[in-house]
RNA sequence: GUGGACGUAGCUCAGUUGGUUAGAGCGCCGGGUUGUGGCCCCGGAGGUCGGGGGUUCGAAUCCCCUCGUUCACCCCA
């Protein structure tokens, strides 16, 4: 409400049960990045400032009033990373990975930033997830990093989707396509809204993407970049499409997708959703054959995606689908009045130290709120405990989705709460919550 | 950076043409059950009505400013 203190705009606290669906998501794609051969990469939070200007560009909208950037109390500019691709080959290059053999598959998850306003499903730190396959040129490359989206979303069971595919060219093409372009804009510039004459200075390409219609008509005559792609970028192009036919992934070609990163060459693509909003592409990415060098390494060639989970989240939502239970406690420790409290915070100690996850009342409380919070702590079983039992060196275990209850020897509760957890499956809970 | 909508309890929201101690449901705490959750019943805590200024005898309600949230533009995940 009025607190001094509030998550800066466009960033969220994520709590209990959406925080542990995020990470059940985070984890089911990295599962399937795994399932293609990819390896985590960890590589910092912060890079040099420079990083991001060389290789998403200086023109870019990022780069020009996006980027979080400081000088810190070296006099060093820094810059919160606003996407991933660059920081992962800035480490291939530093930490000399195509030693280890081509080509190198790296796979990363964790949050990025940007200075945007926020808006339905875009945030100033928002939580991406993304490989690259640094090495090869293969088309196959292309269509296995576009798979992994679409297996994702499979496995997730989403639909709504499609893939548009496009092809940006590479330095021989596309320099004469955007002069091209540029040259013919010229000519119906009178027609263009205003933020389109200026595109059409600065990035021609994105004149296309404009929703004015009387743009619409002057850019329909325009030329296409397939036609004006040279011999060897149409080659590509042409195996990326018949590997992702092969792979049975449908695609549609937009021939007018552009991207916002200055590195990208030859393949282009996005997935994008119905119903999502204004903003519906869930992932992207793309070919930088030219990265590598620009950052002064040894030219090398690589193609890589990112995945908005938030996005994605919202996707599964939408759809209806959660099929993701949050875990609950296996076992909550009760105390009946008068009972040896020390004996009881023993047991939870011996309990977890088994594998058994576990909590007891450190409150003080009645054994009645004390019920209470293991319901909420969706707990299986209560072990209640009170003095008599202590005497007789019994337990009394209760299953709570059952409401059934026996006695056991204490000695014996560990192995006989393991094994009685072992088996039993357990109904699935309703979700009380709706956010994620 | 630009534009629209909206700010009342932890959450979702009522609040009649401005009128006296600002309400409900859910949640939370306690009791009904001197040792048993989820259902039911009873009680309780919790609000500078986003903030500031103005109009008025009187403002949650009208006006202005400001902050915040949200949706859209730009652009992107």
């Amino acid at each position: 409400m009025a607190l001094k203190y509030r998550a800066p705009r466009g960033t969220n606290d994520l709590t209990y049960p959406s925080s542990e669906k995020f990470t059940a998501v985070v984890e089911a794609a990295c599962g399937i990045m795994s399932l293609y051969g990819y390896q985590r990469i960890v590589t910092p939070i912060i890079e040099s400032t420079d990083l991001f200007r060389r290789s998403i560009g200086e023109s870019t909208d990022i780069v020009t009033k996006e980027m979080y950037s400081f000088e810190d109390r070296g006099g060093e500019w820094l810059t919160l990373r606003p996407e991933g691709t660059a920081p992962v080959v800035r480490a291939f290059l530093e930490q000399g990975l195509a030693s280890k053999g081509l080509p190198q598959k790296l796979y990363y998850a964790g949050p990025m930033f940007r200075r945007e306003r926020p808006q339905a499903g875009r945030f100033r730190q928002f939580f991406q997830i993304g490989a690259e396959a640094i090495g090869s040129r293969d088309p196959f490359g292309d269509a296995e990093i576009i798979a992994i989206s679409d297996h994702l979303f499979k496995h997730l069971g989403l639909e709504g989707y499609s893939l548009l595919l496009n092809s940006v060219g590479c330095s021989d093409c596309r320099p004469a396509y955007v002069a091209q372009l540029g040259e013919f804009l010229t000519r119906v510039r009178d027609s263009l809204c205003v933020d389109c004459k200026r595109r059409a200075d600065e990035n021609p390409l994105r004149v296309f993407d404009c929703k004015n219609e009387s743009c619409r008509q002057a850019v329909a005559e325009a030329p296409g970049i397939g036609d004006a792609l040279c011999p060897d970028c149409t080659e590509h192009f042409d195996g990326v499409k018949r590997h992702l036919e092969r792979m049975s992934i449908p695609f549609g070609i937009d021939p007018r997708m552009v991207r916002g990163l200055d590195y990208y060459t030859n393949t282009a693509f996005e997935f994008q959703f119905e119903g999502l909003g204004a903003q519906n592409t869930v992932s992207g990415g793309g070919r930088y054959d030219y990265l590598a060098e620009e950052l002064g390494g040894p030219a090398t060639p690589g193609v890589g995606y990112s995945l908005g989970i938030e996005r994605l989240i919202m996707v599964i939502q939408a759809q209806g689908l959660d099929p993701f239970n949050p875990p609950g406690l296996d076992l909550y420790v009760a105390g009946a009045p008068g009972t040896d409290r020390d004996r009881l915070l023993e047991i939870l100690m011996e309990m977890r130290r088994a594998g058994v996850s576990a909590d007891a009342d450190t409150m003080e409380r009645g054994l009645k709120a004390q019920m209470k919070q293991a319901d909420r702590l969706r707990a299986r079983l209560v072990m209640i405990i009170g003095p008599d039992e202590l005497e007789r060196g019994e337990a009394t275990v209760r299953d709570l989705d059952r409401s059934e209850q026996w006695t056991v020897p204490i000695k014996q509760a560990t192995p006989r709460v393991k094994d009685y957890l072992a088996r039993a499956e357990r109904p699935p809970a309703e979700d009380k919550d709706s956010d994620g």
